[in-house]
DNA sequence: GTAGCCTTGATC
DNA sequence: GATCAAGGCTAC
């Protein structure tokens, strides 16, 4: 590694840490130096509880000054007056950062760095949607046209790594300095790039085989993800598996097509494909490699440059996607997630339902009133194509024509539509806007710091604003073409919501109102149908893959499903217009990507079926020699792993909060990688999620990658705990399987699983509702130590709105409970005291078999 | 930077 | 060949 030296330097001179703050960097160095180093993984561990100065996490960077102020019935509630210039600390559990572990960290480094390189070079014709350091096109990731290889790649990953120490800032090179840092960091940055929503993957022309020198032009920060990566079908093309096989096991995980470890992105959007969730799946059903910004808002809002740090998070459209069907035969019907989502590939639903006419669809619902239908889905290539138009397309929505449309206002503008553009119909001024701010990846900041007005005459004004409503109004990222590919059918996955301002010139009040309601309406009813279809496939596919019949179903989780998702979509529409503060509302509506929907369980989880029912079962659905050869390797090693540690590691709470845990009795060591795979899927979640979230996109990459790192462990936990309130006793894990107190016991897991069940009385206690825990957890996240962060001021104003929203609604709706808003903050210390014990003993846990994913490296970073 | 017009090319 | 939604060009 050229850069190895330079970086090691860095690190021993960077800052370390400080008193009392958590230092990423410093943290990252603490690691131990192999990860097949027990010895050294357990010191860090258990130095790291033994100085609680050394990791004292902040709580929350703002400084709460209670007052008190009416409410509307007349109480007095304390609030918080002055959430600035502080920052209430708790202490934890921390480690001391030694000149030891230090000296390890270059071993570490190395240790990582060839993991990765074997990673990615066993990944060449794996799925690489985005990879850490996101900046391979395919024309590299074919390597021999363009003379790529494993070679390129770590020259790649050196170049990057370069970038990124050398433009650091102070605060930033402590984290890009540390040699041991940079595989997450890289990650991370990739994540943070998903975050952003880039726009796009590869420097500009992507065809072109100038692989070296566009990934010099595209930093890490910038261009994350490979969106025009098509990941070959039906193999087991994990990298992560992989790896895992090679350094591992030596065989197969039975893990469903896998992203890649290497790709957190990826896993978002494989695990949690768009079609899979009702936001992401308006925009795309799956598309691979298409639909990484979806759900993107603006990042308008930022300070306006041609940033690689793109606001506009582009997912540039990489064309030509293959059907989704054929990547994931179940994953095309997303189980009731945003109607777009389903059957790309085979059909199993189109416009008939979601894209029907209006007339139709009073003819169906037998009412007058019920006759648009204002979410307009395009699922299919060919229908992307052809918005209202002839063809594939329906007539219309709401038996508009086309022509009627066009002869329509640009709803961002209102100037004279010219056509559909970027998944919307709109003038070709918008339209050409849309594609500058992209393709330059310009970063807009409105100077008034709000929504200022956007009309023929004022459009030029503000374009942060102009940009904002271009996304608000449908358009779509992904629908600009990475490659610039000039001429054409658009392959996207469209579907667009038509704009009340559209369908109000067109349709009397009355239907406009009505359109709304049947749209939803129709969505849930097709989602429901889809979430049932879905099921059936996913069980007839668990089936065959387990080799028996018969309770595999899947679980009938109402916190998980599709269904409930729509429901809670709805639910969220529905209570808009009450008292709810618009950015918990904002809020609950990304709430679903954090959530696995049945299809993400069931990929997931099925390896655990697999596990459980044991190796005769535990082959995949192809019976090739590789499954045969994990089966054995995972009887072999059933043999020599002790019983007891297997029920700890299946019992870990860390894991457990992650939603996803298995208590199985049969299990095996690979249960435990997989795991720490499945759990680093909730990392992956966690990304997906934060991505959307209102707040969060404002935030700058490098902050947003702090603020993950920082929090994504008490997120886990806390969401855990949250979904355990109705069970007392119990921590409720996925798949209503739980763990007791006593159970805890028998494990050494006492202390978490008591601590966890303490802050789930609390919560009962208090009587959180999913309001509240939605913004909590954004708070959470939002926390972080102010020394860390690049724009700690942004970060702070952003946790202060979440703070108020949360505040205002609690003293909207719990007017007579006043002190809930403060009982609910004082929950937080709890939490990540609870965290830094999770995170502990999973480390001492897996140090064994702790193979390299995210979840062992975010641990490592912290221990 | 904007926006109108042109070219391109996949799809029907 | 028509359509149309992409990107490109260029005057402003």
């Amino acid at each position: 590694m050229p850069n190895m030296s330079s970086i090691k330097a860095e690190q021993q001179s960077a800052p370390m840490g400080g008193t009392g703050s958590y230092q990423l960097p410093v943290n990252m160095c603490t690691s131990s130096s192999n990860s097949s180093n027990s010895s050294a993984m357990t010191m860090t561990t258990t130095t790291g509880s033994a100085t609680p100065s050394r990791h004292n996490v902040s709580v929350t960077n703002i400084k709460c000054e209670l007052e008190e102020l009416p409410t509307p019935n007349g109480n007095l509630v304390p609030v918080i007056a002055n959430y600035n210039h502080g920052s209430l600390r708790i202490p934890l559990s921390g480690q001391p950062h030694t000149a030891e572990e230090e000296s390890d960290s270059e071993a570490e480094l190395t240790n990582i760095e060839n993991l990765k390189v074997r990673r990615r070079a066993a990944d060449k014709n794996g799925p690489r949607p985005m990879s850490w350091e996101g900046e391979l096109s395919e024309p590299e990731e074919n390597g021999g046209s363009c003379g790529g290889g494993g070679a390129e790649l770590m020259e790649t990953e050196t170049v990057i790594k370069s970038e990124v120490c050398s433009t650091s800032t102070p605060i930033q090179a402590a984290s890009t300095t540390c040699p041991t840092m940079q595989p997450i960091k890289t990650e991370l940055e990739n994540i943070a790039g998903e975050l952003q929503h880039h726009p796009r993957s590869n420097a500009y022309p992507v065809s072109s085989c100038n692989g070296p020198a566009k990934l010099k032009l595209a930093p890490t920060q910038s261009d994350p993800i490979n969106l025009k990566y098509e990941p070959p079908l039906g193999d087991n093309n994990s990298p992560l598996l992989t790896t895992r096989n090679k350094s591992n096991s030596g065989g197969h995980l039975p893990l469903p097509a896998n992203p890649s470890p290497d790709s957190a992105i990826h896993s978002v959007y494989t695990h949690s494909s768009p079609s899979q969730s009702p936001l992401t799946s308006r925009h795309a059903p799956y598309t691979p490699s298409l639909s990484r910004n979806n759900s993107d808002a603006s990042h308008s809002s930022c300070y306006s440059y041609s940033s690689e740090f793109s606001p506009t998070h582009s997912p540039i459209q990489a064309r030509h996607a293959p059907p989704a069907g054929s990547m994931y035969p179940g994953s095309g019907s997303a189980a009731g997630n945003g109607g777009a989502g389903s059957s790309y590939g085979n059909g199993v639903h189109h416009h008939g339902m979601l894209y029907r006419p209006l007339k139709a669809e009073a003819s169906s619902t037998g009412g007058s009133s019920q006759e648009s239908a204002q979410n307009l889905s395009m699922d299919s290539a060919s229908s992307a194509m052809d918005p209202l138009g002839s063809g594939s397309l329906p007539a219309s929505p709401a038996g508009i024509s086309r022509q009627q449309l066009i002869n329509s206002p640009c709803p961002i503008c209102g100037d004279k539509i010219s056509g559909f553009h970027y998944g919307i119909f709109s003038c070709e001024s918008c339209k050409g806007f849309f594609k500058r701010t992209v393709q330059n990846r310009k970063n807009y900041v409105c100077v008034r710091g709000g929504p200022c007005q956007v009309s023929i005459s004022t459009r030029k004004k503000c374009p942060a604003c102009r940009f904002e409503k271009c996304l608000q109004k449908g358009m779509k990222l992904e629908a600009i073409r990475e490659d610039r590919t000039r001429g054409g059918r658009s392959t996207y996955q469209c579907s667009y919501t038509l704009p009340n301002s559209m369908l109000s010139p067109l349709l009397s009040p009355d239907q406009a109102v009505a359109a709304a309601a049947v749209a939803s309406v129709a969505n849930h009813q097709h989602q429901h149908q889809q979430h049932h279809q879905h099921q059936h496939q996913q069980q007839r596919l668990q089936q065959q893959m387990n080799g028996f019949s018969g309770s595999t179903s899947l679980p009938a989780s109402p916190s998980l499903g599709g269904a409930s998702i729509k429901t809670e979509e709805s639910e969220a529409k529905t209570l808009r217009a009450s008292s709810i503060p618009t950015l918990l509302q904002e809020i609950m509506e990304v709430e679903h990507l954090w959530q696995y929907t049945d299809a993400e369980l069931a990929r997931i989880n099925q390896p655990l079926s697999a596990f459980a029912s044991g190796g005769s079962s535990s082959s995949s659905s192809s019976s090739s020699a590789a499954s045969t050869a994990h089966q054995n390797h995972q009887q072999q090693q059933q043999q020599q792993q002790p019983h007891q540690h297997q029920q700890q590691q299946l019992t870990n709470p860390l894991l457990a909060s992650a939603g996803l845990s298995s208590n199985g009795e049969n299990a095996n060591p690979d249960l435990i990688a997989h795991l720490c795979n499945v759990a680093d899927h909730r990392l992956y979640k966690i990304v997906k999620w934060c991505k959307s979230l209102p707040l969060f996109k404002n935030i700058s990459i490098d902050d947003q990658i702090c603020l993950l790192i920082n929090s994504w462990c008490e997120l886990l936990l806390f969401s855990c705990c949250f979904r355990s309130i109705d069970t007392p006793g119990e921590i409720k894990m996925s798949q209503g399987r739980k763990i007791t107190l006593s159970q805890a016991k028998t494990n050494g897991l006492q202390t978490c699983i008591e601590r966890m069940l303490n802050l789930t009385d609390h919560l009962r206690r208090l009587r959180v509702d999913r309001y509240e825990y939605v913004a909590m957890k954004v708070i959470v996240l939002l926390q972080s130590d102010t020394s860390e962060l690049h724009e700690a001021v942004k970060v702070r104003e952003c946790q202060e709105k979440a703070l108020q929203g949360l505040q205002a609604y609690t003293l909207a709706h719990y007017p007579d409970t006043p002190s809930k808003f403060g009982e609910l903050l004082l929950r937080i210390p709890d939490l990540q005291r609870t965290c830094q014990l999770g995170k502990e003993m999973l480390t001492i846990k897996t140090r064994d078999g702790a193979d390299f994913n995210l979840l062992m490296e975010l641990l490592r970073g912290e221990h």
